[in-house]
DNA sequence: AGAAACACTGAATCCGGCC
DNA sequence: TGGCCGGATTCAGTGTTTC
């Protein structure tokens, strides 16, 4: 046993393994300080939606109205945080770490307490969905990202970090700071009893088994405060590590207790690692222009020098009348039901045609050593 | 000239598409009010939240201990944000917004304090560094990104927001929250005279080119209170932006004048960007038959068949007892909130079912004379 | 049986001009 | 300035039904 665990040891036993109900804020002070490896906190988001939202189809957007996400304003949710944070600090042990997980609605306030409780910023994580909600008015951009927050007790913790692992993991490349990860949808997604979403923000497992495996090790104690459906828990039994939830709502609790029950634990040699996929990043004719590789303006012409368009600053081609993107210029121009422009438009260079096919390889040799996509 | 613009007006005109020389505070605060539709915003983030930063007055923060320490440097990075933000809103117009990027070193602070003063979120976006510097030591996971806000200037801001150009500029899919771009390196990076870097953190002109086609139109203010060595500025003269650059440092001032005389304005053609059906003119229904493209009387279908209405000489529809517009009458045989008519009815020609939207597209072109108009 | 079409859904600060 | 109302707006994936 290192001297990490020296504390717990002697305060009474963790209630290790369980879901506590009640309020996390409590219940955290009612534990021994000092005798958590890491916490994972996926607190309330603190959404100001106005009114309803339907998709293009008509359809409603089932929106996160939960009491539990209510807040009267920054002040209040602001003493929530801090609140939590100090009784979140207050059991960890010295060498503890913490991820908190938000979204541009809450993250940047909770970010800042976390630096002024003296917390230590290791990295911010980007999870990129690879699958978000689209934005179905054309307002915005679309919302593809969540943001973590990974934190160690204070400056001088020496906090767990299995490089290797996380490396091995990314097929032997150094583990980045934007981690590319479907939403919870399908089987893994929990359903009440009339077939409905058991919670509205449950985090896929694929996360948690990143965090775990990066951030902790077997046999450490996870505490996650704000459990719902019991994702950190689901993983952490799975993985070896043992785990404390704490939820409000008996209903979260129920459904989060049954799915615990099924996990399995699995042997010290399967723990390892799930293999991510490398594909071919998707490269748009934008970035071509963005990168400065053609200019807006220039002309690209077809094979045989039949056709010629125009390069606009959006990445769309005008020719002959007919705008849009290189494929679909290319196809009306030719009077083809699809064109692939990528190979059909060239580049004019000291009296050569270069096919801007090069232009979008130099691109992917560029984005290589990413790699994206577990699953 | 739009409404925008009238505060501008009537004040002493902007120094436009100069670089100012000075404190960015003291200089936002020279400007007249309300004048700038834009702000690009790189602040300092280099600095140690720790031992050596200096009060805004040049004395040094006394360490007394640890923790104390990191609160006074807090505290005075708090200060600066709370300062430069509140000069930055008084210039902004009331449609205005302004991009902040930062690092998990500061953006936590300056999100907060965005929030705190009034500004309004519309995305956190997430630089993702196709080639970013690798973490050597094995410490931490490699920080392939940095973090943009990207705020208007009150919730009730109409923003500048230009959807279809974004969406072209990604290959007609809906941009993201997330952006793949390459760090600023080869012959884009400024170079000094002893031939090293002239500055530390040159932002690339694929970010700023994206941000500007986004979120600007052209003729719009840009304003940069951290420019460097001018990327801002070189990109906004590009795509025909106007631009006031606010720099501290002579050095940089000077690379930057340097590169913004080799810029060229590209043409209104090439800065000429996909734009939304919103902007097109209006055709009320009734165009079409008084025109006599559909005749008071005619049947309409809608998609699939299932619902039908009859044409009336004013150009309301009457269907299953229902009577309106042709989407209020589309929307109520749907049960749905809202319907656009346009798409959702279709008449018959020669046994073929024909939206009616063909026609208004008909109406509008004879309107314009020609099929597109210049911007 | 297999393919194709259709239906449904996800942490969302999601409209704007005219009267 | 509040209310009315025209009409613009979606991506990836899973699961179900139909041909």
């Amino acid at each position: 046993m290192t001297t990490k665990n020296k504390r717990a040891d002697s305060a009474r036993p963790l209630p290790l393994n369980q879901i506590l109900a009640g309020d996390c804020i409590e219940l955290m002070n009612s534990l021994p300080e000092e005798s958590v490896d890491l916490i994972f906190a996926d607190p309330p988001y603190n959404l100001q939606l106005r009114g309803d939202l339907h998709r293009p189809d008509n359809s409603k957007v089932d929106a996160v109205d939960d009491e539990w996400d209510q807040f009267a304003g920054f002040a209040a949710y602001d003493k929530f945080t801090r609140e939590w944070l100090a009784a979140a600090r207050r059991i960890l042990k010295p060498d503890g770490a913490m991820w908190v997980i938000g979204s541009y609605h809450n993250i940047f306030r909770v970010g800042a307490e976390l630096q002024n409780q003296g917390f230590w910023i290791m990295n911010d994580v980007i999870w990129r969905k690879s699958n978000p909600m689209p934005n179905f008015r054309g307002k915005r951009l679309t919302n593809a990202h969540e943001t973590m927050i990974w934190v160690s007790k204070s400056e001088s913790s020496k906090y767990t970090f299995n490089y290797e692992a996380l490396k091995s993991l990314n097929e032997g490349v150094q583990m980045r700071s934007d981690w590319v990860l479907p939403i919870c949808n399908g089987g893994e997604r929990l359903k009440d009893g009339k077939g409905e979403k058991a919670h509205p923000t449950q985090k896929p497992e694929s996360l948690l088994h990143r965090v775990l495996i990066g951030t902790t090790n077997p046999g450490d104690v996870v505490l996650d405060p704000f459990f719902g459906t019991g994702t950190t828990g689901a993983v952490a039994k799975m993985l070896g590590r043992d785990f404390i939830g704490i939820e409000r709502e008996a209903a979260y609790r129920e459904v989060a207790q049954k799915r615990l029950e099924r996990v399995r634990r699995l042997d010290a040699d399967s723990i390892a690692t799930t293999k991510a996929k490398r594909a071919e990043p998707r490269v748009p004719f934008g970035q071509v222009i963005e990168r400065g590789m053609l200019r807006p303006g220039e002309e690209l012409y077809s094979i045989g020098n039949r056709h010629k368009a125009k390069v606009r600053a959006d990445g769309s081609l005008i020719g002959n009348d007919v705008k849009g993107s290189i494929h679909q210029v290319g196809a009306a121009l030719e009077g083809a039901p699809s064109c692939n422009g990528w190979t059909y438009w060239h580049y004019r260079r000291e009296g050569k045609m270069i096919p801007i096919d090069l232009l979008r390889q130099q691109i992917r040799a560029e984005m290589s050593g990413e790699v994206s996509r577990p699953n």
